[in-house]
RNA sequence: GGGUGCGUCGCAUAGCGGCAAUUGCAUUGGGCUGUAAACCCAACGUCUUAAUUGACUACGUAGGUUCGAGUCCUACCGCACCCA
């Protein structure tokens, strides 16, 4: 156990869920040389949210003491698709879209992550895969086992509901655990989806005459709407990219069983603090609201300066507590000969012209305040027009 | 290779030949609130009309029977189970 190092940093105790080589990493977190930590990212979804962020953090913390963060491209591997994925398609990539991928990828990393090179280095699992021969595979597919790769509990359920498993798919976690082998990884820190392929590397690492790097999970907290873990598809995440605005009217609407854990796993906020806050709540000495409101602050001045954190509270109070439209939305210019039920549609705040009458009708519709009734109405001056509680645009007829 | 059953709006589910199609969840809007939960109401194919007016498109795919087909028939595709 690493207790001791645990022990020091909250930021272990509070986040990291299991750690397989603790004494190892250890013995090497005391030694004199640098650790490398792998972070093999799939650059071709450059889309990160505060969920990747607990991991992202982590890694930080271990930069500023002077260790380094390998960020690993899997554009060989890309080419292959990941079966921990429900999909099976295999789209085709470019170089381009890689290129352009990672740019964008690093730009969100850099939020948090340090990019100088001597904690910082770019890799793709190409520049080694690439070059190989196809006696080369073979010789490294001889070191595992079948028995080594169906025992993955994906695998497993398949071989019980009697599907398919393709051997691209197999070959998968070779290709990824072969990377920490070509990096000289001595750490990685992942979701626990991924135990599996990075064990792998483990395995390698030792075939090959190094120490087999440590892997260091993380947990995982629900969506913003309490349902399962953040993801892009399911509209249930706080992004990185997201505006302050954003990220403080996301996290107001964050059901209140939620906040402690929200607490613990993305902010900073000393565990005492945050159990006196827990111990508060459940008295019912403190109003819920307050604590949220102090968490969307704790978690946005991790990514926003001093100034936006009070700008994106002000914004809030003004639009909903308040009721004031906001002074910033985005502008749209609009024929103004149209009736309002085409307009709405046309600018994108509504599905289809049959939705911009629904919403007419159940009166969801509001111009500079005012109630829309009749969808014939037409937009002739400037103002904001609003759809529900969330979309805000300001008009612009001509 | 042979047999049986099944494919319906995101998921799940109903549908004795007259159906834009039931119900639950999810979603969206309104109310109550704290852009929380719970709760109440409503909507949930597209276009059109002053108006549920009118039209078009939908029930795995393609044909057929019928005034009329999600519903019946044939073939195909996909899925599940059983036999070999």
């Amino acid at each position: 156990m690493v207790k001791k190092y645990l022990n020091e940093s909250e930021i272990f105790i509070r986040n990291v869920e299991k750690m397989i080589g603790s004494e190892e990493f250890e013995k090497k977190l005391k030694g004199p040389k640098k650790l490398r930590i792998k972070y093999g990212v799939d650059v071709t979804a450059p889309f990160l949210h505060i969920g990747h962020a607990v991991n992202l953090w982590l890694m930080r913390s271990f930069q500023e003491e002077g260790h380094k963060v390998v960020f690993l491209i899997g554009d060989f591997t890309t080419k292959i698709g990941d079966p921990t994925g429900k999909t099976q398609t295999r789209p085709k990539i470019s170089d381009a879209d890689i290129k352009k991928g990672t740019k964008e990828f690093i730009k969100q990393v850099s939020k948090i992550l340090l990019t100088d090179k001597k904690v910082f280095e770019v890799r793709k699992n190409s520049e080694w895969f690439s070059r190989m021969k196809p006696a080369q595979f073979i010789e490294l597919f001889s070191n595992i086992t079948h028995a080594q790769i169906i025992q993955r509990d994906m695998f497993q359920e398949r071989i019980k509901k009697g599907d398919e498993i393709y051997i691209h798919e197999m070959l998968y976690p070779i290709f990824q655990g072969y990377d920490s082998v070509m990096i000289r990884s001595d750490a990685t820190i992942i979701g626990s989806d991924q135990l599996f392929n990075e064990m792998m590397g483990r395995n390698l690492q030792k075939i090959f005459g190094q120490d087999p790097q440590t892997i260091i999970t993380t947990k995982i907290t629900p969506g913003i709407h309490g349902g399962p873990k953040q993801s892009k598809s399911l509209d249930n995440y706080v992004a990185i990219e997201d505006s302050a605005e954003n990220k403080f009217g996301k996290i107001m609407s964050l059901p209140d069983d939620l906040i402690i854990q929200y607490l613990e796993t993305y902010t900073t906020m000393p565990s005492a603090e945050i159990e006196k806050n827990k111990k508060e709540l459940e008295d019912k000495k403190i109003n819920p609201m307050s604590v949220k409101k102090e968490l969307a602050r704790e978690i946005i001045k991790r990514y926003h300066s001093k100034k936006e954190v009070l700008k994106a509270e002000e914004f809030f109070k003004k639009t909903f507590q308040e009721k004031k439209l906001p002074q910033e939305t985005p502008s749209k210019k609009i024929d103004s000969s149209k009736p309002i039920i085409y307009v709405l549609h046309e600018i994108g705040l509504t599905r289809s012209i049959s939705d911009s009458r629904r919403l007419i009708n159940s009166g969801a519709v509001e111009f500079e305040g005012e109630i829309i009734k009749d969808p014939r109405h037409k937009l002739i001056t400037q103002g904001v027009l609003r759809v529900g509680k969330k979309k805000f645009v300001k008009i612009i007829p001509k």
